[in-house]
DNA sequence: ATATTAATGAAAACATTTATCAATAAGGCG
DNA sequence: CGCCTTATTGATAAATGTTTTCATTAATAT
């Protein structure tokens, strides 16, 4: 049995995803991090982060479009990507515990969750309409 | 506007997806390529992939961990993904083209599809259960 | 056949994440 | 408090997945 260890790093860590709130990437992390604390390094970001992914004091969104993302928010919702820029954000719309049940065949998985990502384009990309 | 060209390697990258059927990357559709014509070009095929799914002849899915996806199949529809090999599978459960409708708030983005992706432990990983 | 230029192949560049490994420091214990 | 143990760190390299670059090739129109 490991003991985990309180470094002042994780803390960092912690308090930049909950300062981030808008799903932030391991990188904006990063960035927010060094900013006063030159010296912390990346993969040390990496690794902080998926242990409090683990320990469900953050939540881990492996959402589509490049790179993966931490929310300061651990209850299940769903989320919007803006097929232009990537940009994402939280969708208003009740959670659905019982999707599961609509399935007919699941090829033998074992149902845990699930997530809903919309495909759609955010205000800023569609003020230009013309591509 | 640029005008398209059909070329070997397009057809072979085609066909490549619809003879795997089951969700390659672009790595799988890669290997299947170079076996019979091992002077394509890994960016050929990357290349070749976008193209298709621009044009709708096969789908593009932006699934969560690891590689993106390819489909043979351009009709929507449910995956589920098992948390411990990263297998994916099809779902069998019906598509729900109104699913837009219960967002009360959306930031302002244009909806223009969903995907869900269920999350859960495929029949292989579930056998030993202890971890 | 010839010209135009989209598409290719090879390799480098890029982005994201993980592994390596010696050095550091957190927490337990006397 | 100071000493151990070893989890964690920082720096860097490596692995992974994808895109770019650019000179060359070859698809289509004429």
């Amino acid at each position: 049995m490991t003991k985990k260890r309180n470094t002042i790093q994780k803390a960092l860590v912690y308090e930049a995803v909950n300062r981030l709130k808008s799903h932030p990437t391991a990188e904006e992390v990063y960035r927010y991090v060094v900013k006063d604390h030159p010296n912390v390094s990346k993969a040390t970001v990496y690794r902080n982060l998926r242990q409090l992914a683990e320990s469900v004091e953050i939540s881990e969104l492996q959402l589509p479009g490049g790179a993966e993302r931490f929310d300061h928010i651990t209850e299940p919702h769903y989320h919007v990507r803006c097929c232009k820029c990537g940009r994402f954000a939280d969708v208003d719309m009740k959670y659905l515990p019982g999707l599961p049940e609509h399935i007919t065949d699941s090829n033998g998985f074992a149902i845990t969750g699930h997530d809903i990502v919309f495909r759609g384009t955010c205000p800023e990309c569609s003020g230009g309409q013309t591509e």
